[in-house]
DNA sequence: GATGGCCTAATTAGGACTTCCGGTGT
DNA sequence: CACACCGGAAGTCCTAATTAGGCCAT
Protein backbone atom coordinates (compact mmCIF):
# COMPACT_ATOMS: atom_id res chain seq x y z
CA UNK A 1 0.00 0.00 0.00
CA UNK A 2 1.47 3.39 -1.46
CA UNK A 3 1.34 6.13 1.44
CA UNK A 4 0.90 9.06 0.48
CA UNK A 5 4.00 10.37 0.47
CA UNK A 6 5.34 7.53 -1.92
CA UNK A 7 3.34 9.02 -4.88
CA UNK A 8 4.09 11.81 -7.16
CA UNK A 9 1.67 13.53 -8.90
CA UNK A 10 3.97 15.66 -11.12
CA UNK A 11 2.94 17.12 -14.27
CA UNK A 12 5.11 17.01 -17.25
CA UNK A 13 6.32 20.58 -17.54
CA UNK A 14 8.14 19.67 -14.54
CA UNK A 15 10.64 16.48 -16.68
CA UNK A 16 10.96 18.65 -20.01
CA UNK A 17 14.28 18.00 -20.92
CA UNK A 18 15.24 21.31 -22.35
CA UNK A 19 17.90 20.04 -24.36
CA UNK A 20 18.61 21.95 -27.57
CA UNK A 21 16.33 24.93 -26.63
CA UNK A 22 18.51 26.93 -24.46
CA UNK A 23 16.11 30.45 -25.17
CA UNK A 24 14.61 32.18 -23.03
CA UNK A 25 12.12 30.57 -22.08
CA UNK A 26 13.42 28.45 -18.97
CA UNK A 27 11.96 26.07 -16.89
CA UNK A 28 10.66 28.91 -15.12
CA UNK A 29 8.78 29.57 -17.92
CA UNK A 30 6.01 27.36 -20.06
CA UNK A 31 6.05 26.57 -23.23
CA UNK A 32 2.83 27.13 -25.19
CA UNK A 33 1.47 25.29 -28.04
CA UNK A 34 -0.37 28.60 -30.26
CA UNK A 35 -2.60 28.40 -32.37
CA UNK A 36 -4.73 30.41 -34.31
CA UNK A 37 -8.03 29.14 -34.21
CA UNK A 38 -9.82 30.16 -37.15
CA UNK A 39 -13.02 30.44 -35.72
CA UNK A 40 -14.11 31.53 -31.92
CA UNK A 41 -16.12 28.71 -31.86
CA UNK A 42 -13.63 26.55 -30.88
CA UNK A 43 -14.05 28.03 -27.31
CA UNK A 44 -17.87 26.94 -27.22
CA UNK A 45 -16.74 23.18 -27.59
CA UNK A 46 -15.93 23.15 -23.85
CA UNK A 47 -19.31 23.24 -22.03
CA UNK A 48 -17.14 25.60 -19.85
CA UNK A 49 -17.58 28.50 -22.85
CA UNK A 50 -20.71 26.96 -24.32
CA UNK A 51 -21.44 30.44 -25.42
CA UNK A 52 -20.51 33.30 -27.52
CA UNK A 53 -21.34 35.97 -25.33
CA UNK A 54 -18.90 34.01 -22.74
CA UNK A 55 -16.19 34.15 -25.06
CA UNK A 56 -16.81 37.18 -25.50
CA UNK A 57 -16.76 37.91 -21.62
CA UNK A 58 -13.54 36.40 -21.80
CA UNK A 59 -11.74 38.77 -23.68
CA UNK A 60 -12.62 41.34 -21.61
CA UNK A 61 -11.78 39.59 -18.44
CA UNK A 62 -9.65 36.75 -18.60
CA UNK A 63 -7.94 36.08 -15.45
CA UNK A 64 -10.60 36.23 -13.08
CA UNK A 65 -9.70 34.48 -10.42
CA UNK A 66 -11.95 34.62 -8.07
CA UNK A 67 -13.81 32.08 -6.37
CA UNK A 68 -17.03 31.60 -7.09
CA UNK A 69 -19.11 31.28 -4.35
CA UNK A 70 -22.50 31.66 -4.46
CA UNK A 71 -25.03 29.06 -4.07
CA UNK A 72 -27.01 30.06 -6.92
CA UNK A 73 -24.25 30.64 -9.15
CA UNK A 74 -23.21 27.40 -8.08
CA UNK A 75 -26.14 25.86 -9.55
CA UNK A 76 -26.79 27.42 -12.28
CA UNK A 77 -23.15 26.88 -13.24
CA UNK A 78 -24.01 23.25 -12.46
CA UNK A 79 -26.90 22.97 -14.74
CA UNK A 80 -25.07 24.89 -17.32
CA UNK A 81 -22.26 22.68 -16.89
CA UNK A 82 -24.67 19.66 -16.95
CA UNK A 83 -26.23 20.90 -19.99
CA UNK A 84 -23.45 21.27 -21.99
CA UNK A 85 -21.78 18.45 -21.02
CA UNK A 86 -24.71 16.51 -22.27
CA UNK A 87 -24.48 18.49 -24.98
CA UNK A 88 -21.00 17.38 -25.85
CA UNK A 89 -19.95 15.74 -28.62
CA UNK A 90 -16.92 14.46 -28.60
CA UNK A 91 -15.93 11.89 -31.11
CA UNK A 92 -12.38 12.90 -30.77
CA UNK A 93 -12.85 14.28 -27.74
CA UNK A 94 -12.00 17.62 -28.08
CA UNK A 95 -14.53 18.91 -26.08
CA UNK A 96 -12.80 17.41 -22.97
CA UNK A 97 -9.50 18.59 -24.76
CA UNK A 98 -10.57 22.18 -24.88
CA UNK A 99 -11.70 21.83 -21.49
CA UNK A 100 -8.03 21.35 -20.64
CA UNK A 101 -6.80 24.15 -22.71
CA UNK A 102 -9.53 26.51 -20.54
CA UNK A 103 -8.33 24.48 -17.10
CA UNK A 104 -4.56 25.74 -18.03
CA UNK A 105 -5.88 28.96 -19.29
CA UNK A 106 -8.63 29.69 -17.55
CA UNK A 107 -10.86 31.46 -19.42
CA UNK A 108 -13.69 30.34 -16.51
CA UNK A 109 -13.16 32.51 -13.06
CA UNK A 110 -14.81 28.79 -11.87
CA UNK A 111 -11.95 26.40 -13.19
CA UNK A 112 -9.22 28.82 -12.54
CA UNK A 113 -10.38 28.18 -9.07
CA UNK A 114 -11.86 25.23 -8.75
CA UNK A 115 -8.99 22.86 -9.51
CA UNK A 116 -6.16 21.50 -7.06
CA UNK A 117 -3.32 20.21 -8.64
CA UNK A 118 -2.07 17.48 -5.79
CA UNK A 119 1.80 17.08 -5.90
CA UNK A 120 2.80 14.71 -3.37
CA UNK A 121 6.48 14.11 -3.91
CA UNK A 122 8.34 11.27 -2.50
CA UNK A 123 9.17 7.71 -4.20
CA UNK A 124 8.27 7.53 -7.26
CA UNK A 125 6.63 4.84 -9.34
CA UNK A 126 7.08 4.57 -13.06
CA UNK A 127 10.22 6.85 -13.69
CA UNK A 128 9.40 10.29 -13.10
CA UNK A 129 12.83 11.25 -14.55
CA UNK A 130 11.62 10.52 -17.69
CA UNK A 131 10.50 13.37 -19.71
CA UNK A 132 6.45 12.82 -19.94
CA UNK A 133 6.22 14.13 -23.05
CA UNK A 134 8.62 11.45 -24.80
CA UNK A 135 9.84 12.48 -28.29
CA UNK A 136 7.29 14.85 -28.57
CA UNK A 137 8.50 15.87 -31.55
CA UNK A 138 10.66 12.98 -33.06
CA UNK A 139 9.01 11.96 -36.07
CA UNK A 140 9.35 8.49 -37.26
CA UNK A 141 12.22 7.52 -40.24
CA UNK A 142 10.26 7.84 -43.89
CA UNK A 143 12.55 4.43 -44.34
CA UNK A 144 11.19 2.87 -41.51
CA UNK A 145 7.46 3.60 -42.68
CA UNK A 146 7.53 2.63 -46.38
CA UNK A 147 9.70 -0.60 -44.88
CA UNK A 148 6.47 -1.69 -43.51
CA UNK A 149 4.51 -1.65 -46.38
CA UNK A 150 6.22 -4.22 -48.70
CA UNK A 151 7.43 -7.24 -47.33
CA UNK A 152 5.82 -10.22 -45.59
CA UNK A 153 5.91 -9.76 -42.04
CA UNK A 154 3.78 -11.13 -39.26
CA UNK A 155 0.69 -9.75 -38.60
CA UNK A 156 1.38 -7.27 -35.30
CA UNK A 157 -0.95 -7.48 -32.73
CA UNK A 158 -3.14 -4.26 -32.51
CA UNK A 159 -1.87 -2.15 -29.58
CA UNK A 160 -4.04 -2.84 -26.71
CA UNK A 161 -5.85 -0.08 -24.42
CA UNK A 162 -3.73 1.89 -22.97
CA UNK A 163 -3.86 2.11 -19.49
CA UNK A 164 -2.28 5.58 -17.54
CA UNK A 165 1.29 3.77 -17.68
CA UNK A 166 1.70 4.30 -21.04
CA UNK A 167 3.72 5.12 -23.96
CA UNK A 168 1.95 6.84 -26.43
CA UNK A 169 3.06 6.14 -29.77
CA UNK A 170 1.55 8.10 -32.60
CA UNK A 171 1.30 6.75 -36.03
CA UNK A 172 0.04 8.13 -39.45
CA UNK A 173 -3.19 6.46 -39.20
CA UNK A 174 -5.21 7.56 -36.44
CA UNK A 175 -5.42 11.63 -37.67
CA UNK A 176 -9.05 11.53 -37.08
CA UNK A 177 -8.97 9.10 -34.14
CA UNK A 178 -11.66 9.75 -31.76
CA UNK A 179 -11.33 6.51 -29.60
CA UNK A 180 -11.65 7.41 -26.19
CA UNK A 181 -11.83 4.49 -23.59
CA UNK A 182 -13.71 4.33 -20.64
CA UNK A 183 -11.44 4.35 -18.18
CA UNK A 184 -10.09 7.58 -19.80
CA UNK A 185 -13.15 9.39 -20.05
CA UNK A 186 -13.93 8.53 -16.53
CA UNK A 187 -10.51 9.91 -15.93
CA UNK A 188 -11.58 12.71 -17.66
CA UNK A 189 -14.49 13.64 -15.28
CA UNK A 190 -12.42 12.90 -12.87
CA UNK A 191 -11.08 16.24 -14.00
CA UNK A 192 -13.40 18.20 -15.26
CA UNK A 193 -15.11 20.16 -12.28
CA UNK A 194 -18.40 20.07 -14.23
CA UNK A 195 -19.07 16.48 -13.17
CA UNK A 196 -16.62 15.91 -10.46
CA UNK A 197 -17.70 15.82 -7.73
CA UNK A 198 -21.23 16.47 -8.94
CA UNK A 199 -21.25 12.90 -11.05
CA UNK A 200 -18.24 11.46 -9.91
CA UNK A 201 -15.59 12.02 -7.63
CA UNK A 202 -12.46 10.82 -5.76
CA UNK A 203 -12.75 9.44 -2.26
CA UNK A 204 -9.35 8.61 -2.62
CA UNK A 205 -7.43 10.16 -5.00
CA UNK A 206 -4.17 8.58 -3.95
CA UNK A 207 -5.41 5.35 -4.32
CA UNK A 208 -6.87 5.86 -7.40
CA UNK A 209 -10.70 5.11 -5.64
CA UNK A 210 -13.67 7.19 -7.03
CA UNK A 211 -17.19 6.83 -6.89
CA UNK A 212 -19.92 7.20 -8.97
CA UNK A 213 -21.52 9.24 -7.80
CA UNK A 214 -24.50 10.24 -10.19
CA UNK A 215 -24.09 6.36 -12.34
CA UNK A 216 -27.07 6.79 -14.41
CA UNK A 217 -25.82 10.69 -15.23
CA UNK A 218 -22.09 9.07 -16.02
CA UNK A 219 -23.64 6.28 -18.19
CA UNK A 220 -25.31 8.88 -20.10
CA UNK A 221 -22.31 11.05 -20.56
CA UNK A 222 -20.45 7.99 -21.79
CA UNK A 223 -23.25 6.91 -24.00
CA UNK A 224 -23.19 10.18 -25.30
CA UNK A 225 -19.75 10.49 -26.10
CA UNK A 226 -20.06 6.62 -27.68
CA UNK A 227 -22.98 7.94 -29.79
CA UNK A 228 -24.85 5.08 -27.97
CA UNK A 229 -28.42 6.51 -26.41
CA UNK A 230 -29.43 3.64 -24.83
CA UNK A 231 -26.11 3.23 -22.59
CA UNK A 232 -26.69 2.93 -19.03
CA UNK A 233 -24.98 2.44 -16.21
CA UNK A 234 -25.48 -1.84 -16.39
CA UNK A 235 -23.93 -1.23 -20.04
CA UNK A 236 -21.02 0.86 -18.80
CA UNK A 237 -20.67 -1.02 -15.67
CA UNK A 238 -20.15 -4.78 -17.92
CA UNK A 239 -17.25 -2.33 -19.69
CA UNK A 240 -15.92 -1.66 -15.96
CA UNK A 241 -16.22 -4.88 -15.20
CA UNK A 242 -14.04 -6.29 -18.15
CA UNK A 243 -11.71 -4.01 -16.88
CA UNK A 244 -11.44 -5.74 -13.65
CA UNK A 245 -9.61 -8.73 -15.72
CA UNK A 246 -7.22 -6.44 -17.55
CA UNK A 247 -6.14 -4.97 -14.46
CA UNK A 248 -7.30 -1.52 -15.00
CA UNK A 249 -9.46 -1.19 -12.85
CA UNK A 250 -10.53 -2.81 -9.39
CA UNK A 251 -13.71 -2.57 -7.44
CA UNK A 252 -13.93 -1.26 -4.29
CA UNK A 253 -15.66 -4.38 -2.21
CA UNK A 254 -18.56 -3.30 -0.01
CA UNK A 255 -18.67 0.21 -1.61
CA UNK A 256 -21.40 0.77 -4.47
CA UNK A 257 -20.35 2.45 -7.27
CA UNK A 258 -17.10 2.64 -6.17
CA UNK A 259 -14.45 1.51 -7.80
CA UNK A 260 -10.75 1.76 -8.12
CA UNK A 261 -7.86 2.56 -10.58
CA UNK A 262 -4.77 0.66 -10.29
CA UNK A 263 -2.90 3.12 -11.80
CA UNK A 264 -3.04 6.52 -13.11
CA UNK A 265 -1.22 9.09 -14.82
CA UNK A 266 1.07 11.22 -12.48
CA UNK A 267 -0.56 14.49 -14.37
CA UNK A 268 -3.96 14.18 -12.82
CA UNK A 269 -5.92 17.10 -11.90
CA UNK A 270 -7.40 16.24 -9.03
CA UNK A 271 -10.73 18.24 -8.15
CA UNK A 272 -11.92 17.45 -4.43
CA UNK A 273 -14.73 18.16 -2.78
CA UNK A 274 -13.82 21.91 -1.81
CA UNK A 275 -13.15 22.93 -5.03
CA UNK A 276 -16.31 24.78 -5.96
CA UNK A 277 -19.21 22.57 -6.97
CA UNK A 278 -21.19 21.68 -4.05
CA UNK A 279 -20.98 17.96 -3.63
CA UNK A 280 -24.36 16.41 -3.96
CA UNK A 281 -23.68 12.60 -2.86
CA UNK A 282 -26.62 11.02 -3.41
CA UNK A 283 -25.81 7.69 -3.15
CA UNK A 284 -29.37 6.60 -4.50
CA UNK A 285 -28.70 8.74 -8.05
CA UNK A 286 -32.01 11.13 -6.64
CA UNK A 287 -30.43 14.01 -7.50
CA UNK A 288 -32.03 16.36 -9.89
CA UNK A 289 -29.47 16.38 -12.14
CA UNK A 290 -31.76 13.69 -13.84
CA UNK A 291 -33.72 16.62 -14.94
CA UNK A 292 -30.59 19.00 -15.47
CA UNK A 293 -29.40 16.04 -18.21
CA UNK A 294 -32.87 15.19 -19.30
CA UNK A 295 -32.13 13.55 -22.39
CA UNK A 296 -34.02 16.14 -24.33
CA UNK A 297 -31.34 18.12 -25.14
CA UNK A 298 -28.77 15.68 -26.17
CA UNK A 299 -29.67 15.35 -29.54
CA UNK A 300 -29.52 18.84 -30.21
CA UNK A 301 -26.00 18.57 -31.30
CA UNK A 302 -25.54 20.51 -34.63
CA UNK A 303 -24.03 19.13 -37.47
CA UNK A 304 -21.75 22.17 -37.63
CA UNK A 305 -20.51 21.61 -34.12
CA UNK A 306 -19.08 17.85 -35.60
CA UNK A 307 -17.78 19.66 -38.80
CA UNK A 308 -16.12 21.86 -37.05
CA UNK A 309 -14.82 19.28 -34.27
CA UNK A 310 -13.15 17.28 -37.38
CA UNK A 311 -11.67 20.78 -39.03
CA UNK A 312 -10.32 21.08 -35.96
CA UNK A 313 -9.25 17.83 -35.37
CA UNK A 314 -5.32 18.64 -34.25
CA UNK A 315 -3.22 16.40 -36.34
CA UNK A 316 -1.53 13.53 -34.41
CA UNK A 317 1.90 13.01 -35.05
CA UNK A 318 3.25 13.25 -31.97
CA UNK A 319 4.32 10.66 -29.67
CA UNK A 320 3.55 11.04 -26.24
CA UNK A 321 4.20 9.14 -23.14
CA UNK A 322 3.93 9.68 -19.71
CA UNK A 323 4.33 8.00 -16.44
CA UNK A 324 1.91 7.16 -13.77
CA UNK A 325 1.40 6.09 -10.38
CA UNK A 326 0.71 2.59 -9.37
CA UNK A 327 -1.94 2.90 -7.21
CA UNK A 328 -1.65 0.82 -3.93
CA UNK A 329 -3.44 -2.81 -4.13
CA UNK A 330 -6.78 -2.63 -4.35
CA UNK A 331 -9.28 -3.92 -1.54
CA UNK A 332 -10.38 -6.29 -3.64
CA UNK A 333 -8.29 -7.82 -6.04
CA UNK A 334 -8.56 -10.05 -8.99
CA UNK A 335 -6.52 -12.23 -10.97
CA UNK A 336 -5.79 -10.34 -14.04
CA UNK A 337 -4.46 -12.07 -17.26
CA UNK A 338 -2.83 -9.37 -18.39
CA UNK A 339 -0.58 -7.90 -15.73
CA UNK A 340 -0.19 -4.09 -15.75
CA UNK A 341 3.59 -4.49 -15.45
CA UNK A 342 3.44 -6.21 -18.73
CA UNK A 343 1.46 -3.44 -20.22
CA UNK A 344 3.68 -0.74 -19.35
CA UNK A 345 4.48 -0.14 -23.08
CA UNK A 346 1.49 -0.82 -24.70
CA UNK A 347 1.15 1.78 -27.31
CA UNK A 348 -2.20 3.83 -27.97
CA UNK A 349 -2.28 6.93 -30.26
CA UNK A 350 -2.11 10.32 -28.83
CA UNK A 351 -5.74 10.76 -29.68
CA UNK A 352 -6.58 8.37 -27.21
CA UNK A 353 -4.26 9.23 -24.43
CA UNK A 354 -5.23 10.72 -21.47
CA UNK A 355 -3.26 13.94 -21.72
CA UNK A 356 -3.12 14.26 -25.20
CA UNK A 357 -1.10 16.64 -26.80
CA UNK A 358 -4.16 18.77 -27.80
CA UNK A 359 -4.37 18.95 -24.21
CA UNK A 360 -1.70 21.51 -24.02
CA UNK A 361 -2.80 25.18 -24.24
CA UNK A 362 -3.94 26.32 -27.21
CA UNK A 363 -4.23 29.95 -27.59
CA UNK A 364 -5.69 31.45 -29.82
CA UNK A 365 -4.40 35.04 -31.32
CA UNK A 366 -7.45 36.56 -29.93
CA UNK A 367 -6.53 35.34 -27.06
CA UNK A 368 -2.66 36.59 -27.27
CA UNK A 369 -4.14 40.40 -28.40
CA UNK A 370 -6.23 40.06 -25.17
CA UNK A 371 -3.41 39.11 -22.79
CA UNK A 372 -1.06 41.04 -24.37
CA UNK A 373 -3.54 44.81 -24.60
CA UNK A 374 -5.51 44.01 -21.41
CA UNK A 375 -3.66 45.92 -18.21
CA UNK A 376 -5.70 44.11 -15.89
CA UNK A 377 -3.61 40.80 -16.88
CA UNK A 378 -0.94 42.92 -16.64
CA UNK A 379 -1.08 43.86 -14.03
CA UNK A 380 -1.39 40.91 -12.60
CA UNK A 381 1.12 40.62 -9.22
CA UNK A 382 3.44 36.99 -9.99
CA UNK A 383 3.32 36.47 -6.05
CA UNK A 384 -0.41 36.51 -6.46
CA UNK A 385 -0.72 34.80 -9.37
CA UNK A 386 2.75 33.47 -9.92
CA UNK A 387 1.27 30.89 -13.07
CA UNK A 388 -0.79 33.53 -14.32
CA UNK A 389 1.46 35.78 -14.14
CA UNK A 390 4.24 33.37 -16.14
CA UNK A 391 1.53 32.49 -18.96
CA UNK A 392 0.47 36.34 -19.05
CA UNK A 393 4.04 37.07 -19.65
CA UNK A 394 5.00 34.44 -22.04
CA UNK A 395 1.96 34.67 -24.37
CA UNK A 396 2.42 38.47 -24.42
CA UNK A 397 5.68 37.55 -25.82
CA UNK A 398 4.79 35.22 -27.98
CA UNK A 399 2.08 37.19 -29.21
CA UNK A 400 4.88 40.05 -29.85
CA UNK A 401 6.57 37.75 -31.58
CA UNK A 402 3.82 36.75 -33.91
CA UNK A 403 2.84 40.39 -34.27
CA UNK A 404 6.21 41.42 -35.40
CA UNK A 405 5.91 38.61 -38.43
CA UNK A 406 7.65 35.70 -37.59
CA UNK A 407 9.34 34.92 -41.00
CA UNK A 408 12.21 32.82 -39.68
CA UNK A 409 9.86 30.12 -39.36
CA UNK A 410 11.40 28.65 -36.57
CA UNK A 411 7.89 28.19 -34.48
CA UNK A 412 6.37 26.70 -37.92
CA UNK A 413 5.51 22.92 -38.07
CA UNK A 414 5.16 20.52 -40.33
CA UNK A 415 1.96 20.23 -39.44
CA UNK A 416 1.04 23.74 -41.33
CA UNK A 417 1.46 22.19 -44.34
CA UNK A 418 -1.24 19.78 -43.94
CA UNK A 419 -3.62 21.95 -41.90
CA UNK A 420 -2.96 25.84 -43.49
CA UNK A 421 -6.10 26.85 -41.81
CA UNK A 422 -4.20 26.76 -38.67
CA UNK A 423 -1.38 28.99 -38.04
CA UNK A 424 0.73 26.80 -35.28
CA UNK A 425 2.99 27.50 -33.75
CA UNK A 426 5.37 25.36 -31.38
CA UNK A 427 7.50 26.94 -28.98
CA UNK A 428 9.82 24.07 -27.27
CA UNK A 429 10.50 22.83 -24.98
CA UNK A 430 6.49 22.15 -24.41
CA UNK A 431 5.83 22.99 -21.22
CA UNK A 432 2.47 23.42 -19.40
CA UNK A 433 0.88 26.49 -17.15
CA UNK A 434 -1.64 25.23 -14.43
CA UNK A 435 -3.31 27.13 -12.53
CA UNK A 436 -3.77 25.69 -9.43
CA UNK A 437 -4.78 27.20 -6.18
CA UNK A 438 -1.74 25.81 -4.57
CA UNK A 439 -0.17 29.53 -6.80
CA UNK A 440 -2.27 32.24 -5.18
C1' DG B 1 9.10 -5.93 -71.30
C1' DA B 2 10.82 -6.79 -66.60
C1' DT B 3 11.56 -5.09 -62.22
C1' DG B 4 10.81 -2.47 -58.26
C1' DG B 5 8.98 1.43 -55.66
C1' DC B 6 5.00 4.12 -54.52
C1' DC B 7 0.25 4.90 -53.79
C1' DT B 8 -4.47 3.73 -52.82
C1' DA B 9 -8.37 0.94 -51.90
C1' DA B 10 -10.05 -3.27 -50.16
C1' DT B 11 -9.69 -6.82 -46.94
C1' DT B 12 -8.86 -8.72 -42.57
C1' DA B 13 -7.80 -9.29 -37.70
C1' DG B 14 -8.51 -7.97 -33.35
C1' DG B 15 -9.46 -4.76 -29.43
C1' DA B 16 -13.01 -2.43 -27.01
C1' DC B 17 -16.82 -2.27 -25.97
C1' DT B 18 -22.27 -3.23 -26.27
C1' DT B 19 -26.16 -5.99 -25.58
C1' DC B 20 -28.49 -9.53 -23.40
C1' DC B 21 -28.99 -12.67 -19.98
C1' DG B 22 -29.46 -15.27 -15.58
C1' DG B 23 -28.03 -15.07 -11.20
C1' DT B 24 -26.62 -13.24 -6.38
C1' DG B 25 -26.37 -9.87 -2.76
C1' DT B 26 -27.87 -5.69 -0.27
C1' DC C 1 -38.77 -4.63 -4.88
C1' DA C 2 -35.16 -1.85 -6.72
C1' DC C 3 -30.67 -1.57 -7.42
C1' DA C 4 -25.85 -2.86 -7.60
C1' DC C 5 -23.02 -6.28 -9.03
C1' DC C 6 -21.23 -10.39 -11.41
C1' DG C 7 -19.63 -12.81 -15.51
C1' DG C 8 -20.72 -15.62 -19.81
C1' DA C 9 -21.86 -15.30 -24.57
C1' DA C 10 -22.55 -13.21 -28.83
C1' DG C 11 -22.60 -9.31 -31.38
C1' DT C 12 -21.17 -4.58 -33.25
C1' DC C 13 -18.04 -0.96 -34.22
C1' DC C 14 -13.82 0.86 -35.20
C1' DT C 15 -9.01 0.91 -36.28
C1' DA C 16 -4.62 -0.66 -37.83
C1' DA C 17 -2.14 -4.05 -40.41
C1' DT C 18 -1.99 -6.47 -44.48
C1' DT C 19 -2.79 -7.34 -49.25
C1' DA C 20 -3.79 -6.52 -54.04
C1' DG C 21 -3.62 -3.87 -57.95
C1' DG C 22 -2.55 0.17 -60.70
C1' DC C 23 0.77 3.57 -61.98
C1' DC C 24 5.28 5.15 -62.89
C1' DA C 25 10.34 5.31 -63.25
C1' DT C 26 14.41 2.87 -64.30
Amino acid sequence: MLQQSELVFDFASDHINLTGFGGPLDSDYPAVIVEQIPHAHLLSYSGLACEQSHIEDVHQQPFKVEPCESGDEETMETLVAADSLLNMDCPDTLSLEQHYSETFLPLDDGISTAVTQVTVSGGIVGGVDQPQWHSLHTKRPAAQLQSKKRGKKSRHRRAESPTPDIIVKKDKYNKGGNTLYLWQFLMELLQDRQVCPRYIKWTNAQAGIFKLVNSKAVARLWGKHKNKPDMNYETMGRALRYYYQRGILNKVEGQRLVYQFTSLPKDMIYITDGDGAKEEDHDNNSCNDEDVSDDSDDSTISSSDQSEEEEQSIPPEKKISFNSVRAPAPQRTRPAPKLLGQRDTVLRSSSTSLIQEQHLPIVSGEMLRTLHNLPKVQSLKPAGHASVFKTAQLLGSLWEQQASGDSKGAMETPDEKSHPGQKISHVEPLQLVRLTSSDQ
